[in-house]
DNA sequence: GAGCCCGCGTAC
DNA sequence: GACGTACGCGGGCTCG
């Protein structure tokens, strides 16, 4: 049911607010019960039937026409009680913060003015909502008048009324005339009761005809009536409510406004309705509250003495939950030591223990190993959660000296990155400045920049110490912030709690695991690709005539295109000459293929031969990747330090890489990866019958595209047709037109228009589904993987060309590549739980995107591949099934 | 010399 | 302009 207009009686709330619900106060005791109550109500209310028009309407103070009527009127109505008037005030502020307008006319009740608007809208044919807790108000129900209470959630309309009260709305006045009431000191009929009054009514029709007939009333309550003749009609004036009212305004005035959020978050903050608060922090669009941020004001502590550590690791285990941050002399969380601990345990207020500051003139601290082994037990408690800004990186560094963090209960990173995962970077600044309006203490402004930034420990303790209570204080925030954000989001909840967060301890371990790498291999290949490279830069001196930098292709440029004169085919967005690969393959001239031949064979050197020795660790004789989980649009992970994501694989000097990525002593290489996970579920989301049928039949799908799009049997395509159905495959999900394509495959535009058109006629619910993705986010501004992770889209309504088809391609191409991110991410855990105990035997060591790779110990190889391979299954249950190629060797080459 | 952007190339 | 998501290299520019 709804109702454009929704007239709420305040003040009949309010007492009843005030007196049904339990008493509520501020910490400095100020009662705030009543407001809640009716802020409450006025919520659901609008929740409930979502008006377009409403009024909150409460009784003036002083005196009222019905004073005039009868000296009498509401005597014995004790004055409204302390408590209670102290909470008028800011109730009346905060609805008309809320945007509602608020009517309080002196003179007449709140009824009148009811009655008043009711009357008006109604006589516009206009259907009004009435809500209320007094019966009086029943008088007023009509064709268009409706009464609800919004506390007992119950409706009337006019046979509501005479359910209720077995007379009809226009005999209400009659009804309470003969029945009276005690609150309001109007007397009534002695004897007379609900029941003979509407009796009565219902024999008599109405209170005059009961005034004739008055002779004919039997009995005691006959006598009682007759003897109350003469006070009747000041009774039933009384319970009249005036619908003429002089109103400074009409009842199509009373728009539901906007909420004031600035406002709303004073109040609340000042009335301490902390859910609210964290409702309205959250409900703020990103970068609302960023406007300008400001410091904070918190109090923060250092601690220097045992006694002081002892009142606070007595907090800690005691404690549910607290914020936990650690401060260390390095970024390499492999080598980083600690230098201090903060807690917090609510915003506003942290601790922090200087454990190992050592710059000359250091005050005394405690001492770094007795500290940590006295909060060991607390941090490895896993009934006392954990809450943290990248907790990855602290149960490194906890690792690091022997302690196993427990009890990972919320990272403020990932809430952030679940709720949108490009509103900002994740990372505690930029999120403080976006969520909390805050301005944070950067670790520049304590440590310095460039070469002469300081680590921590040569940090002065006082800065270090507001520097890390922050730290743990601002988590805290960030926590109450992005909590209730999640939990208005069930699905996106979910993910954090049953994705993100348990994936995150599986990184950590994989990253600590590391992969082994065979250096002297390495070494052997950077010496031959230098050797190659020189070969190739002596050639191509002789054809330019000159010496110049291969590597800069601003120097190529000029001696292509300018020195040899060969036609420029095309310039970059910057006005430079292109160099790109697929611009010099189009040049009639031998220096471009030895120039490329150069690149690849540099590039490979550069990035891979030379870079990866460099970051091994020297101790675990591994490499030891960083996964960020925060970082891409679509849920993927990355990777760096180094990128073990992009080790090549195309080319014979490629792989020869991934043959330095070996298996230890005793065990194998095993690399499982998923067969066309995206375009399964482009099958799976599209529900394409054709593309369903192609992977439930095990066919291979480019081949079985070539055959639909080219028009063949399936074992008549030829390599060329398969490898062009390959492009138009990858291209659709990457949201490619038919220029790309063409592109693409050295084709003309019209050709590869016309693939593009067939395959859209054989793949019909393809052709739909990529539509309805496009007005998806062209009218939400947002996508959803199959598991509910919310893809924001940007520019997708923009009204330049080129972005908003940039936004289009984002928009097609993020279900699928965020969906097979989910369901790694799903396989991991699951992996990782079936091998846990067995670390022994079995680890993860590496994830690209659509593939694991594990570490087996060579008698477990086939029993493992079993598992992974079911598990990874398992991690989605979609309209195709998922198939898994496993392959096993001494390295990484040879496992696929 | 540090820091940043650009062009390019590797992966999925 | 025209194919999505990443990271990282070397060149070369800007700034101090």
């Amino acid at each position: 049911m709804t109702a454009p207009l929704i007239l709420v009686d305040g003040s009949s709330y309010l007492y009843r607010a005030f007196h049904a619900l339990p008493p509520l106060a501020t910490r400095d005791g100020r009662p705030t019960g009543a407001v809640k109550g009716v802020v409450n109500m006025l919520q659901k209310l609008i929740k409930t039937y979502g008006p377009t028009h409403i009024a909150v309407i409460f009784d003036a103070s002083g005196p009222t026409f019905r004073d005039e009527i009868f000296a009498e009127y509401k005597a014995h109505r004790p004055p409204m009680p302390d408590d209670l008037r102290g909470q008028v005030e800011p109730l009346h502020a905060l609805i008309r913060a809320m945007g509602l307008p608020l009517l309080c006319e002196k003179g007449v009740e709140a009824d009148d003015v009811i009655g008043t608007l009711a009357r008006q809208a109604a006589a516009a044919g206009v259907e009004v909502l009435i809500s209320t807790g007094d019966k009086d108000i029943a008088q007023l129900v009509d064709g268009h008048v409706t009464l609800v209470n919004t506390m007992t959630d119950t409706i009337l309309d006019r046979e509501g009324v005479i359910a209720k009260f077995g007379v009809p709305p226009e005999r209400i006045v009659d009804y309470l005339a003969l029945v009276g009431d005690s609150v309001d000191n109007i007397p009534g009929v002695p004897g007379v009761g609900p029941k003979t009054a509407a009796k009565w009514l219902q024999e008599y029709g109405s209170l005059d005809e009961l005034i004739a007939k008055a002779d004919s009333i039997k009995g005691k309550a006959g006598e009682n009536f007759r003897a109350s003749q003469g006070i009747l009609a000041m009774a039933r004036e009384l319970a009249t409510i005036k619908c003429d009212v002089v109103l400074p305004l009409t009842f199509n005035d009373l728009h539901l406004g906007q909420p004031d959020h600035e406002a709303l978050l004073r109040f609340t903050e000042d009335l301490e309705f902390r859910t609210w608060h964290y409702e309205l922090l959250a409900q703020a669009a990103p970068g609302e509250l960023a406007v300008a941020p400001v410091a904070i004001e918190a109090q923060y502590h250092t601690i220097f003495t045992e006694e002081e550590f002892s009142a606070l690791l007595e907090r800690l285990e005691n404690a549910t939950v607290f914020c936990v941050d650690t401060e260390t002399d390095s970024l390499d969380y492999m080598r980083a030591r600690i230098v201090g601990v903060s807690f917090a345990f609510v915003a506003g207020e942290a601790w922090y223990i200087p454990l190992a500051h050592d710059y000359l003139g250091a005050p005394d601290q405690l001492d770094r190993d007795s500290v940590l082994a006295r909060l060991k037990p607390v941090l490895e408690n896993p009934a006392i959660g954990k809450i943290g800004q990248h907790l990855k990186y602290d149960i490194h560094v906890l690792a690091n000296h022997g302690i196993d963090l427990k009890g990972f209960a919320f990272d403020t990173m990932l809430a952030s990155y679940v709720v949108d995962a490009t509103a900002t970077r994740h990372n505690m600044d930029d999120m403080a400045a976006l969520y909390l309006g805050v301005k944070t203490t950067t670790f520049e402004e304590v440590a310095g920049k460039g070469v002469k930034q300081l680590t921590f420990n040569q940090v002065e303790v006082g800065q270090a110490a507001h520097y890390a209570a922050e730290d743990a204080d601002i988590t805290q925030r960030l926590h109450d912030v992005l909590a209730p954000k999640l939990a208005l989001e069930p699905k996106l909840e979910s993910l954090f709690r049953d994705t993100e967060m348990p994936l995150a301890p599986i990184l950590q371990k994989m990253e600590r695991q590391g992969a082994l790498i065979d250096c002297t291999m390495l070494a052997a290949q950077s010496r031959d690709l230098g050797e190659r490279m020189r070969a190739l830069e002596q050639e191509v001196y002789a054809l330019a005539g000159q010496e110049f930098n291969l590597g800069s292709p601003k120097q190529l440029g000029h001696i292509l295109y300018e020195k040899l004169g060969i036609p420029a085919p095309k310039k970059t967005a910057s006005g430079q000459y292109s160099t790109a690969e697929d611009v010099l393959e189009l040049l009639d001239h031998p220096l471009p293929r030895l120039l490329l031949d150069h690149r690849s064979l540099s590039k490979l050197k550069s990035t891979y031969t030379d870079k990866l020795p460099e970051l091994l660790n020297p101790k675990t004789k591994r490499v030891h990747t960083s996964y960020h989980q925060a970082v891409t649009a679509t849920g993927r992970l990355s990777s760096s330090d180094p990128n073990l994501q992009n080790i090549p694989i195309r080319t014979e000097a490629g792989r020869r890489i991934r043959q330095a990525f070996v298996a230890p002593a005793g065990f194998r290489v095993l690399a499982a990866d998923y067969s066309q996970i995206e375009l399964r579920i482009m099958a799976h989301l599209s529900g394409d019958e054709g593309l369903l049928e192609a992977f439930r039949q095990g066919q291979d799908v480019h081949r079985a595209t070539a055959a639909e799009v080219f028009g063949v049997p399936v074992d008549e395509v030829t390599g060329d047709q398969r490898r062009n159905a390959k492009a138009i495959n990858f291209g659709l999900i990457y949201g490619m037109s038919a220029f790309g394509l063409a592109k693409q495959l050295g084709i003309g535009r019209g050709e590869a228009q016309s693939y593009v058109d067939m395959y859209f006629a054989r793949y019909p619910g393809v052709k739909r589904y990529m539509e309805s993705t496009r007005a998806q986010a062209a009218q939400q501004g947002f996508v959803e993987t199959l598991f509910g992770r919310r893809l924001m889209v940007r520019d997708i309504n923009s009204k330049n060309p080129s972005l908003r088809q940039a936004a289009e391609r984002a928009a097609i191409n993020a279900p699928m590549q965020g969906t097979a991110a989910d369901i790694i991410k799903r396989a991991m855990i699951g992996v990782d739980a079936a091998i846990a105990s067995r670390q022994d035997t079995v680890r993860l060591i590496l994830q690209v995107h659509d593939e694991l790779v594990l570490e087996v110990r060579d008698d477990a190889v086939d029993e493992i591949t079993a598992l992974v391979r079911e598990k990874m299954c398992a991690a989605a249950s979609l309209l195709v099934p998922l198939v898994v190629d496993v392959g096993v060797g001494l390295n990484w080459d040879e496992a696929h």
